[in-house]
DNA sequence: CGGGTGCGTGCTCATATGAGCATCACTCCT
DNA sequence: AGGAGTGATGCTCATATGAGCACGCACCCG
């Protein structure tokens, strides 16, 4: 018999024994030595003849994401930064309250999947929470804490109570809400506000807190809802300070450094450093506008897992990927 | 082993971590030991994740045809009609030229594949088995034989000398080719030629062929280069007598039987008993209009394994294609 | 001729793999 | 509470698998 000049291209009657064994062994999951048995050839013979369909492209294997998850760049992500988890999800150029549900059901998923009955889980504030809790429909029966107060302006079904209330809701565990605004006119007011009992209660579970889930907002360029709930000159006197990120009310710079601020004393929330030492801390984010901002709180290790979208994935991982900041 | 509950659909997490061990798994080729050690679990749990990754159609193993066979329908025809082998070609409704030049490219490549040094070819007649002397690239060192005479009409590059001198040189074996026609007027005639030296040498090689090479002709619907050939009134005794298909000069009725004709005794051919007693007889036929013949010579015995199209292999696999004669 | 030389095939044995089973944790139902 | 059921996990052992080796064969070249 001629040879065609060794697995280059086979002859019609070569391939076609080769899908039959191929298909026999991939598909059907037969052994090689059944095949080979049916066929009549050496068990060896069979495992060439596998070999060489592979290598021709006649069997052709692929991965396919079933969710609208971007599979590479997740983990592409996950090794970079060295986070838990990270997913990241297709943006097929949609409108960014799209994006946000996007990213609310998709976290919501995590949640579920990384929760289990003896976490305590902290529980963020803002419109990408929001989102998660709306599409959240199963979760541990854990213990659920809010992790700072709540801002104005929200509907009475987005306040950040009705939040947490939801997902206590879902899990059918206890739930410590915080019944307060995130930030206050004083320190004094703050400081009575967190010795309110309910309030006092949920602060004092902030040092329990197994797992979190928070949000990101971006300073530079502008996206988040506390830098618009600030007067001109606290914003002023952010911005000199070198504000990027903010997260839970606390305010983080280029570095991922915590920023030290008067405002802190105003704020009712988890503090950075409660934050950094949870061991599970979901951050959700999307949209290139939040790229740097992001970036900021994975590298200050602030959050420990990310769930976000292409665009951030490409402009992170195009970035100085390579430049992470190793410790605490 | 189904898991019942929420095995179908992953958290994300397990999705991801599915997706990354089925690529080590199946793209990269590491053994699932090792994706063990590297993930950090069990060699059993990466066993179960691939078979979940696999179930839930993460992983999607598919064989492709890299060439335009089909290779489904072709599986399908050499088991239904216990062929040694059958090709069927893709016909993405392409004009009936095409469709010829495409058969005898498929064609030629089986042929390089089936002969060897030693085999002794025998060779028909016609555009289609033409068309597989154009598409002819490499051939063993083989002997080749002519099996019948040439019918007139064609042009000389097309004439069935010189199909089997290009045939031969090729291959660079021997060459026995029959200067004559296929249809002489008497006889006498062919008598007279069959003893010629040339044409003798052919015929006394038909008995020692081991494979051959041979197109069909179909009667109804007529669509046969000899039945053009013929006068009107051999036509009308043929047809009376139930003729359906022709090979090498040798008439076939629906039974697969051949027909008893005083139109042998004129014909130069391989007789259809030789033909019959080829080990390998690869019949080249395509079309719709064109089943109904090759069916009848499949079942006749005259051809051992067939090239054809997708219309003919649905037709013959939607016909009775349980009802099979089993021996000669 | 005769000894490489390359290729295809089949054998051997260490290793990877899968089916089945035991264990354990957890839940659910009384 | 207290089983009984369920699912996840890891172990055991027979079997499948792959890498490497040895043989046989044809070809090639001196």
């Amino acid at each position: 018999m001629v040879r065609a000049t060794k697995g280059a291209r086979l002859g019609p009657a070569e391939l076609l024994q080769a899908a039959a064994v191929a298909r026999r062994f991939y598909l059907d999951g037969r052994s090689k030595i059944e095949i080979a048995d049916e066929f009549g050839l050496s068990r060896f013979k069979v495992a060439r003849i596998l070999d060489d369909a592979r290598a021709s492209g006649l069997v052709r294997i692929e991965i396919t994401t079933p969710a609208e998850i971007d599979i590479e760049r997740s983990e592409a992500l996950r090794a970079a930064f060295d986070l838990h988890y990270a997913v990241v999800i297709s943006t097929p150029a949609e409108p960014e309250s799209s994006l946000r549900a996007h990213l609310g059901r998709v976290a919501a998923d995590l949640l579920s999947e990384l929760v289990a009955d003896d976490d305590v889980l902290g529980v963020g504030w803002g419109r990408t929470i929001n989102a998660i809790s709306s599409a959240l429909t199963d979760l541990a029966r854990c213990t659920v804490v809010q992790l700072s107060g709540a801002l104005t302006g929200m509907t009475v079904d987005e306040s950040s109570v009705e939040l947490v209330r939801r997902i206590g809701a879902v899990s059918g565990g206890l739930v410590y809400p915080i019944y307060a605004p995130l930030i206050v006119p004083d320190a004094a007011t703050a400081a009575g506000l967190r010795q309110q009992p309910q309030v006092a209660e949920a602060i004092r579970h902030h040092d329990e807190i197994t797992k979190a889930i928070v949000a990101i907002g971006s300073w530079d360029p502008p996206n988040s809802q506390v830098r618009d709930a600030l007067s001109d000159p606290e914003r002023a006197r952010l911005e000199h300070d070198g504000v990027l990120a903010e997260v839970c009310g606390t305010f983080i710079d280029h570095e991922g450094q915590e920023l030290a601020t008067p405002l802190a004393q105003r704020v009712i929330s988890i503090t950075g450093e409660q934050l950094r030492s949870i061991s599970e801390v979901v951050a959700v984010a999307g949209g290139p506008e939040k790229a740097a901002a992001i970036r900021a709180v994975i590298c200050g290790r602030y959050a420990t897992s990310l769930v976000t979208d292409q665009s951030v994935a490409d402009i992170l991982l195009a970035q100085d990927a390579g430049k992470i900041p190793a410790g605490a």
